[in-house]
DNA sequence: TTTCATGCAAAACATTTGCAAGTCT
DNA sequence: AGACTTGCAAATGTTTTGCATGAAA
């Protein structure tokens, strides 16, 4: 995507940091994937293309472009944090299944009015929010009875 | 707090584990406080209180009795986990104060009834879920005039 | 050339685990 | 006695960091 290597160049310009062929490879393979991706994968993914950037570069430029708004990270728990690339994308929340892994994106306009509410009645400065549901995707909540059978979940909470 | 004790030593019978005098310092402990703490500051707390209980057994005991709902685990990020006892709590979500760190609770019905809507309208099953606003609180937020400038935040998301 | 970036390996963290010794039932 | 727990220390997994070398401006 041009515009993510412009913000990118910008953003770089603007901290006196330099562009080099590292960023670019990692910028564009960031760009390159539609799904949610950990560090490991990145780092794998640039060895596949040929560009082995080293995994202290990943982690350094995978939190530059997380400051600068170009990546958000998605903390699934235990210590995971899985990215996405933000430009061409609205904003989302997630949906983690507990057995497959796999990530589902919802939006839900109203919600966010009301996140705003709540921090307003308590003079809350809101940078960024987290929403995230855990629980089972359509295809694994059948191989999992008692989660179906589960009645009305929101009373409980990993919040 | 009673109640709690029952609960842990029906979770304990239930799964024929042992009331030990570890368990029971934790329990207490953790009962006793009001705050957020993370695994650290229970294995302190119980030192202060005579009972060294090693860091082991307090992760070891945490993890029981989150999987038995007597205790929940919020992810603040970076690898950061703080608990909370869940009985006498009514559910709620947590504003995370960047700066100094404090965690402001509130609750919305609305929310949980729009997550789920969500979920139901992808056929996902919830077992839980966690919204964190991350920012600044109200004392903080005069610190930070950037931050009270920004426009509306519902865009962005940490998510 | 001056400044910043990279790679490497060591370090830092938070949490988990194997195992022998100790405790609860 | 038998099963489960504990503490210790080593192991784990992930991310960060110090430092010498190399690349961009």
């Amino acid at each position: 995507m041009k515009r993510a290597r412009e913000k990118f160049q910008a953003l770089l310009k603007r901290n006196g940091l330099k562009l080099t062929k590292q960023r670019i490879a990692l910028l564009d393979a960031v760009y390159a994937t539609h799904r949610h991706f950990s560090a490991e994968d990145l780092h794998r993914d640039l060895q596949k293309l040929g560009h082995s950037v080293s995994v202290a570069t990943v982690y350094r430029s995978l939190n530059l472009l997380v400051e600068g708004g170009l990546v958000q990270g998605l903390d699934v728990g235990k210590g995971r944090v899985l990215y996405e690339h933000t430009l061409g994308h609205e904003h989302h929340d997630h949906m983690v299944c507990l057995d497959c892994g796999k990530i589902t994106e919802f939006q839900s306009p109203e919600i966010e009015e009301l996140q705003d509410v709540a921090a307003r009645a308590h003079r809350f400065v809101t940078v960024s929010h987290s929403l995230k549901l855990f629980g089972y995707c359509s295809h694994c909540a059948k191989k999992h009875p008692i989660a179906e059978e589960r009645p009305a979940p929101n009373t409980r909470s990993g919040a």
